[in-house]
DNA sequence: GTGAAAGCGCTAACAG
DNA sequence: CTGTTAGCGCTTTCAC
């Protein structure tokens, strides 16, 4: 592959001019301008920019770090990143934790060996400690989710007003009269600010006494499932799941045991992930734009990296309540 | 970040034997060997693969070209590649391409950009002739699903036995008269297979006539709903789908419009995405191990990268049948 | 066994 | 405006 040397002989010129030709910068006359980029069309040049970076210290790769890329949440966000990265001419370095803290590890220090710019952060189990690391090697990070530390930008959906609409919604649309929720981490920013929106819109309506119980569970489908009978049993003609994976599996328990849903149990969850639709008795959640979710993380990480001096943001996105069939039928004014 | 200058002064020996020693090269005495080791990791010194890759022409990053991350069978197969390719330190470069040839197309100028070393390519639009950019940079190429060229490996499901298989059950234990397939782009090579492993095991019953109608669509949920009136219309009472997202369409429009399964339409899919024993009557499907086959593309590629002579060869993963209620039930022997 | 020197492809000083 | 020079961090001859 031709490379900047080859071009400059072909041009009769120095190096260091057809470098300058090709990054736009100024101090080279149009005519010979013209000339390089022609030239280097014709020779197939392109560029090397792990060599550029070697010296510019902009290897022109991001890190992205998923805690498990298989679960189509985090698949959308990775998407949107990925998309805003390479439109920008970057480089999207992948790293699949699978939930694991050592993995983790690992990978934020070979991300930082592979001279990153930047990283963009999905944990549920980083800690603001675990992330001096880059502050150290000077690569900025951008948090997803959950804001790990004060110093990074995070951004997020607005889970706490997400909550807040959904359970107005249960109260005047679909009278319900005994709320179980049923929880992630209980540490997880998410977890707490679902939560809270919940305890706060039932008090808004003098409604406390209507959680009649918090559980926290590994926020997944099987978990999901096998909790249900406990939710039965604490009386609750609704339960609250801190994700449409969670909120699956109690339906689908429901389906195997003959427990109708809504007219016994009315089931909620978040996310709104494509198999939320798909069910018999399509789920009532609260959609987050996902993929905007990852757009907006990688712009802003992106602008962070061209002004290197903006102190750090949190951008939040509103969510929206999809009323479908799990909770009983919207009364109509 | 310290590099080897760093520790060559430290150690007082030279920068080469500083590498050497980091290399594990012979030419270095034991003494300073373990000298210089313990210097390193005193430095937190952590070696600069790209400044390395210049030289040695080994950039330690191997693209990863998915259709779709946020489809889960790419997601699964995704993250089998980047867990066999962090453990063997090598870094991956992600490229979602949407779909979109255009997008593809920038995606392998980039990888070629970034000097990466091999790429795991899941492409459904690529042409033999799309790849030539990758051999005239000395990129190995490991295709997935879909064998691009027979100049490079494939590594994909057993398509045609996976048919088969299913073929055999629908036959044998569920008594289907009148089938109907519902297949994906005429040209893919899944199609294709999955199809001939239908038409054949027909014909070795003496049933062809059973195959009342084929009909070939975009491959996703929505096109399956839409289709299935079509497909009640020809009287078939079994619908063979080309994957899970397009059976679970069907059982949708079934489940809407008071079509009973199993008893008035059986319907089978293949791949077993998570979704397909969610779902009010569980799917009868083919299951991939779709994690495996990543893992084996990676690690057929880091095995190509290691002996640079070896001719392409084409790996296929036996599928399963899973058998559960869509289909009715399976009768005992 | 170790050091000196050259160079991978590129950019950034500094001259001219 | 353009050329010269040096150097990013590393590896690899080739001497000694």
């Amino acid at each position: 592959m031709a490379n900047i040397k080859d071009i400059a002989q072909e041009c009769k010129v120095n190096p260091a001019t057809v470098s300058r030709a090709l990054n736009g910068k100024k101090g080279v006359s149009e005519k010979v301008r013209s000339r390089i980029i022609s030239c280097a069309q014709k020779l197939g040049y392109c560029k090397n920019p792990l060599a550029a970076g070697l010296i510019t210290h902009k290897s022109g790769i991001i890190g992205l770090v998923v805690p498990d890329i298989t679960n189509p949440y985090y698949a959308s966000v990775a998407q949107g990143v990925s998309t805003v990265l390479r439109s920008a001419g970057y480089g999207t370095f992948l790293c699949d934790s699978q939930r694991r803290r050592d993995q983790e590890m690992q990978y934020f220090g070979m991300l930082c060996a592979y001279r990153v710019e930047g990283v963009v952060l999905l944990s549920v189990t980083a800690k603001a400690k675990d992330i001096e690391i880059f502050r150290a090697n000077n690569v900025r990070v951008i948090c997803v989710d959950n804001p790990i530390s004060n110093e990074v930008s995070t951004v997020l959906n607005d889970n706490y007003q997400g909550a807040c609409d959904l359970t107005e919604h249960l109260l005047r649309e679909c009278s319900v009269n005994k709320i179980a929720a049923v929880m992630g981490t209980p540490g997880a920013e998410t977890t707490r600010q679902r939560l809270r929106g919940l305890e706060d819109t039932l008090k808004r309506f003098g409604r406390e006494e209507s959680l009649v119980k918090v559980f926290n569970i590994e926020p997944d489908y099987d978990h999901g499932f096998e909790l249900t009978p406990e939710v039965l049993n604490t009386g609750a003609d609704c339960l609250v799941a801190i994700n449409d994976s969670v909120a699956l599996g109690a339906f689908s328990y429901c389906l195997k045991h003959g427990v109708d849903v809504p007219s016994r149990l009315k089931i909620a969850g978040f996310d709104d992930i494509a198999a939320a639709s798909m069910i018999s008795v399509p789920l009532t959640t609260v959609h987050q734009r996902k993929f905007v979710l990852g757009e907006k993380a990688a712009m802003q990480l992106l602008y962070e990296l061209k002004n290197p001096g903006s102190l750090p943001m949190r951008i939040e996105l509103l969510p929206k309540l999809m009323v479908r069939a799990s909770c009983g039928e919207q009364l109509k004014a």
